[in-house]
RNA sequence: GGGACUGUGGGGUAGCUUGGUCCAUCCUUCGGGGUUCGGGACUCCGAGACGCCAGUUCAAAUCUGGCCAGUCCCA
């Protein structure tokens, strides 16, 4: 078996070939960024949807679910969000051979979709909040060049759709969203930084964007998911009007929560290394594999032995994966180990007659775990397992960030770079050309790396009204 | 939108300059047999490819043209 392409100097070669050799994706379906999803890529897909659905039920949402198809007339309602997704959406022109009257647009998100049904579900101050998500797919036609999870054009999407009394509970759904978000991270055990984007790059007809940010290594970051607060930017063009209690004809503020596929590609390139794909507990298509090793002199004791761990582990309602295969054990070990699976479980002779069985995580602890403890011991490990893996990822993150006092210090950079800016469009494409990236904009929550108040402004030295920015280079 | 480059079994490749020695190399993968089994076993047998369409030629993976797909750079 060929090794991984070195993650430190070649990643994009080596997150792909981990994708691969994982099986987390079939990208060779012929229409670029669609790829296919293989039974172990959709067990991971599918728990990771599970945490995002309860996080967000837990938050106050229901899940709903809307055509895919959009009239090109409800599709054109609002103007900035139309222009932004112009260039990348997918038309349906004709039904059968005759060309359709209203072209229909494949949803690239769904505003358009459900605004105008939102419009007749709210007539009352009583109808609010309404908060509501689904889990679709969604299209966009993107030009450049597609990678599993990160960038396709046929999108796992995860959407939430709030409308809200005024401005100040629309404000306050976001930082649920946010809260919620917390939680899935500490799930996922990924770190990440909420970050308000600058005017010119937020979401297309949003009042402001909140994206949130996960460094990747030299300099690149993913953005990992959006909450956007949209104001009446869109309810006024929709119409989705309320009465209040005074009697008044009041516009709804609306937010939105945005996650997708891409989460898990950040799972792999975050917590991936040199043998593979490392999966937290709460994800791992198979959290445990058994393996049992045979041996010349063992009888059928450790087959026996492994068949009884796996049932049990597997009615405790844990993901268990018995590895029965002809192949040596060695050759389990690797590709379990490539494939990400949190908890080795190895069953020879002496496990099978001393009723202890040898452990060794993903990050490499070993340990022992007694065969009449099992449904204790295994969940303990798990939680060990994740608790390293989280101080891993965080150690990363902290490492990955670094004040830059100059333009010049920005060329060439290997780190995200925080940077005192004075708020104008100019300097920050300045910024932005000297990392030749973006500059992603402003934290919505403390940098993990000490920081004294701003200074004057990187691109222009103005010492009014400075604030920490962050700069990168998306992936 | 402009330019450069690339397409060989499931994955990765050799061959292409200078057409023939190619019913296409090697690794991996996959199916079957045997010996094995505490960190990628060995061995035997077998399966599987020149992006598509034209053209040049006695002869095309190799040369020419068009198309399709992809990658990178620039706007």
């Amino acid at each position: 078996m060929a090794d991984l392409p070195p993650k430190e100097t070649a990643f994009i070669d080596w997150y792909l070939a981990v994708v691969e050799a994982a099986d987390l994706s079939d990208k060779r379906y012929p229409v670029k960024g669609m790829n296919v999803w293989p039974a172990y890529g959709f067990r991971a897909r599918r728990n990771l949807d599970r945490i995002l659905i309860r996080e967000t039920e837990a938050s106050g949402a229901e899940a709903v679910e809307f055509p895919a198809l959009i009239p090109a007339t409800e599709f054109a309602k609002e103007k900035e969000h139309i222009k932004g997704f112009d260039a990348e959406v997918y038309w349906v022109t004709k039904g059968g051979l005759t060309d359709l009257d209203i072209p229909l647009v494949l949803r690239p998100t769904s505003e358009t979709a459900i605004y105008p049904i939102f419009a007749v579900w709210v007539r009352s101050h009583r109808d609010l909040p309404l908060n509501v998500y689904q889990i679709v797919n969604t299209f966009r036609y993107e030009t450049k060049t597609t990678r599993p999870f990160l960038r396709v054009r046929e999108i796992h999407f995860f959407e939430e759709h709030t409308c809200q009394a005024n401005e100040a509970h629309a404000t306050e759904r976001v930082g649920s969203n946010l809260a919620a978000f917390r939680r899935m991270a500490e799930a996922f055990a990924l770190p990440y930084l909420p970050v308000r984007r600058p005017e010119w790059d937020k979401f297309p007809g949003a009042f402001y964007s909140i994206a949130l940010d996960c460094p990747v290594g030299e300099a690149r970051t993913l953005q990992l998911g959006s909450i956007h607060h949209y104001r009446e930017n869109f309810s006024r063009p929709y119409e989705i009007r309320y009465e209040a209690a005074d009697g008044s004809q009041q516009y709804v503020h609306q937010t939105t929560f945005g996650l997708s596929e891409r989460l898990l590609g950040a799972i792999v390139a975050v917590h991936g290394d040199g043998k593979g794909a490392v999966f937290p507990s709460a994800i791992a298509p198979y959290q445990v594999v058994v393996i049992p090793i045979p041996g010349s002199d063992a009888g059928e004791a450790p087959l026996r032995t492994a068949g009884e761990v796996a049932d049990r582990l597997a009615r405790h309602g844990l993901r268990v994966h018995l590895d029965g295969g002809d192949e040596r054990p060695g050759a389990k070990y690797y590709r379990w180990e490539q494939a990400g699976v949190p908890l080795r479980l190895e069953v020879g002779r002496r496990e099978a007659e001393s009723r202890s069985l040898t452990s060794v995580d993903r990050l490499g602890t070993k340990g022992r775990v007694a065969i009449d403890r099992l449904e204790h011991e295994v969940p303990e490990r798990l939680l060990d397992f994740d608790r390293a893996l989280r101080a891993r990822a965080h150690a990363a993150f902290v490492e990955s960030f670094s004040v830059a006092g100059s333009l010049d210090e920005l060329a060439g950079s290997t780190r995200v770079r925080v940077v005192s800016w004075c708020g104008s469009e100019a300097c920050g494409h300045r910024i932005e050309t000297a990392i030749d990236g973006a500059l992603l904009g402003t934290p919505e929550e403390p940098l993990p790396i000490p920081l004294g108040a701003p200074g004057p402004c990187v691109a222009c030295g103005a010492s009014a009204d400075p604030r920490w920015a962050v700069a990168g280079r998306p992936l």
